[in-house]
DNA sequence: GCCCATGATATGTTTTACCGAATAATACGC
DNA sequence: GCGTATTATTCGGTAAAACATATCATGGGC
């Protein structure tokens, strides 16, 4: 290989990831709890999980258990310092995904908002 | 009002869209069914209906809600053609979103599919 | 060592929403 | 009009998964 500019890495040409693996992973943003700490995490760059279940005001066996899902599922990385663990968004690809729902959602709020489907005892807005 | 050329409506300053929402739009395309049509119409181009049961061999009933939902929320349009209903993706910032998870489901694949919070029984792979 | 702060896990309950089956509405051709 | 193809709606059952509560584990500071 020549020396020169760095290579673009080329794109696997999309191993046709199983869609149901994709619905996984929006299932996990799907959730208002995970991506109110992923929003937390984008904004803060790093908090530890005592400082994010009080900013939630949601219990610390619930945020612990959704700290776990997203580490787990590589949205969050970790580090420990003395009894803390700190965490923050592993890469600019989860920013990518929310800041895009974001601009859809620009257009289609209202529809989104009171869609019967989703979250039936709240619709009819 | 002047005449002239139509007005363009202003969309409200971003009502910072709520998580709630974002996380909505998420659960939106975190079902596998409905995730499944979104990218038989990202092949297609368009479908009516009964196309759509036949290749993803579900019910009609199952497919008509799904499509209602997608139609709803603002990721598939329709146009009717005769007795069919023809669906079709809405806007290209659905490829978007569907293509930026597909490439972060590339490094993060195998975490994702054994994630035991998001589909337990189906964990532990 | 003990205590306390931090985080993990286990259990039972409740909510969400997907699904199949049956039924209804609609529109077109005749 | 009648019959049929297409799409929509309703309802009961069920499975996924979020939650609260309680309990356990770990690691520092003293």
């Amino acid at each position: 290989m020549p020396i020169g500019r760095p290579t673009i890495i080329e794109l696997e040409p999309v191993p046709l990831a199983d869609t149901e693996l994709v619905a996984r992973l929006f299932r996990a943003l799907g959730d208002s709890t995970r991506l109110r700490i992923v929003e937390l995490l984008l904004e803060e760059r790093e908090l530890h999980q005592m400082e994010i279940v009080r900013r939630l005001g949601a219990t610390q066996a619930r945020v612990s258990e959704h700290m776990a899902c997203l580490t787990w599922c590589g949205f969050v990385e970790t580090r420990t310092e003395g009894r803390k663990t700190l965490y923050r968004i592993a890469n600019r690809q989860v920013r990518g995904l929310v800041e895009r729902a974001k601009r859809f959602l620009e257009q289609n709020e209202a529809q989104i908002a009171s869609c019967r489907r989703i979250d039936p005892t709240r619709g009819e807005n």
